[in-house]
DNA sequence: TGCCTGACGCGGT
DNA sequence: CACCGCGCCAGGC
């Protein structure tokens, strides 16, 4: 743990807390985090190891759409959140109104 | 030290 | 709804 930066640590810890079912934007996690800019929240993520035991898959960008790495071109993505009841099209668009994570 | 890249966000067309 | 451009910041080389 000493060798990843601490503010990825702090991204997880929000990204762990994100209801089951729901769905956040890296904006509103880098905001969460006190970040200063929401890219940081996806390289974070993007630095995390597929058994680190966070809800990545519950991250999409502002426009409600899932957005594309190296691990997943996002069809992974999809069957997860489809999996616990978020409703994804085709395209890979959520609908924020329904889905968002809001307090 | 400097340049390039990337799981972003937002406004405009 | 899709596409485009610009601003933003940390990391890798």
């Amino acid at each position: 743990m000493a060798d990843i930066k601490q503010w990825y640590e702090q991204v997880y810890a929000i990204v762990k807390i994100i209801p089951r079912g729901r769905v956040a934007t890296y904006g509103q996690i880098a905001r969460l985090a006190g970040l200063k800019s929401p890219r940081q929240s996806g390289q974070a993520l993007s630095a995390l190891p597929e058994d680190a035991g966070v809800p990545w898959f519950r991250v999409i960008n502002s426009a409600g759409r899932i957005s594309l790495h190296r691990l997943d071109g996002g069809s992974l993505q999809r069957a997860l959140l489809l999996n616990e009841g978020v409703e994804v099209s085709l395209s890979g668009r959520v609908d924020l109104n329904r889905f968002g994570w809001n307090l």
